[in-house]
DNA sequence: AGGTGAGGGTTTGATTTTCCAACTCACCGG
DNA sequence: CCGGTGAGTTGGAAAATCAAACCCTCACCT
C-alpha cells in the first residue's frame, strides 16, 4: 500500500495501510484462530506463497504479529498475534457480521462464533460511554485537523 | 479483487472481496460524511480517476452505494450511501478506533466523532445477546462448513 | 546411504492493477 | 468567445500479483 497522497489525516486510512492489503486480514483470520503456520496460511487464505511471505514481514514488521520459533531442529516458525493483533478481532468481527447478513442472509453460515456468555456471538458496536448501540444518525463528525473541511451533513 | 482461490468459505473474505480493494472503504468513509461527489472523492481520498471511477462502479453494483442525480443541466452526480452501506460503518470506526490507540496514541486526532450522549464516540463491540463487551478470551469458533478444520487453541 | 516428504520459504516470468497526466464532453458565466 | 467546473475516459509506464518451479534443512524409512 505505498504512495497515495491522501490529502485527508486519518485513523482510518493510517490503519489500512498496515492491514488493508489483499490478504492482510485473511491471515489475521488465521492467526487468530491459531493456524499460524506458513502453510496452513497458504491452504487457508489463499495467498500466493511470496506474497504471503511480504504480508508476514509487514505485519510482524508493524507489530500485529509475532515470529516464533516452534521447535528448532529442524527450525519451524509460526505467527501469533500480538496485542494489537488481537485489538483487530472487531475489525474482523465487524466485516463478518456485514458479510453474514448482507451476503448470505443470515443463514448457511460457514462458521460461527460463541461467546462465552452461552449463544453465537452477534456484535454490535455500542458508545463506550452510555453504552448503547452506534447508530448512523446518532454521530457528528468532529474535525479536529487541517484537512477536514466538511461539506454534507456529516457523520460518520 | 479478482482471482483467489479461497479454500475457506468465509464471510470476512467476502466481505473484503466487495470493499477490500484499495480506497474502497475510503470512498465509503467520504460518502457517509456526506461528500459524495466526484471531485471531493478525488480529493479527499486521493484515488487516481481512474481507479475512483472504477470503484463506484463497483460499489454501486454490489449495493453499498448509489448514484443520484442532484442536478440535471448540467448534468451533476453524488454517491450516497445505501442502507447496507451505512451497515458498513462499524467497520470504519473499528479501523479508526484500532488507529486512534496504537497508531497515534490516542492523542493528536485528526478527526474524532461525537455521540449523541455528548461524549467523544469510543466504539466497542459488544456480544448482542449478553452486552458485555466482546474478548478474544471469550470466543469460540464453530465450524459450518466444509474447509473448517481448526487446529489450534482456536478462537476468533 | 539413498530416497521421500514436510516445512518454510525464494526465484522467475507472465499477467493484472495502479498510477498519472492528459483528454473529452456538457454545460454555465461573463 | 473564453475560461472554468463536474464527471468522468484514455493511453502508456510503473508496480503488484499470480502460478509454478525451485531451494534448503532436516527427519524418517529401508
Amino acid at each position: 500500500m505505498a504512495a497515495m497522497k491522501d490529502p485527508r489525516p486519518c485513523s482510518i486510512a493510517d490503519t489500512l495501510a498496515v492491514v488493508g492489503e489483499k490478504y492482510s486480514l485473511l491471515v489475521l483470520r488465521e492467526v487468530c484462530l491459531g493456524n499460524g503456520r506458513f502453510d496452513q496460511l497458504v491452504r487457508n487464505t489463499g495467498a500466493p506463497r511470496d506474497i504471503l511471505s511480504a504480508r508476514l514481514r509487514r505485519l510482524v514488521e508493524a507489530g500485529v504479529l509475532t515470529k516464533r520459533l516452534y521447535s528448532e531442529r529442524p527450525q519451524r516458525f509460526e505467527y501469533r498475534p500480538t496485542q494489537a493483533g488481537l485489538e483487530l478481532e472487531p475489525v474482523l468481527m465487524t466485516l463478518k457480521e456485514w458479510g453474514d447478513r448482507h451476503l448470505r442472509n443470515g443463514t448457511d453460515l460457514p462458521m460461527t462464533v460463541e461467546h462465552s456468555c452461552g449463544g453465537a456471538l452477534v456484535p454490535v458496536v455500542t458508545c463506550g460511554a452510555c453504552g448503547d448501540p452506534v447508530r448512523h444518525e446518532d454521530l457528528t463528525a468532529r474535525p479536529q485537523a487541517p484537512g477536514w473541511t466538511l461539506t454534507g451533513p456529516t457523520a460518520a
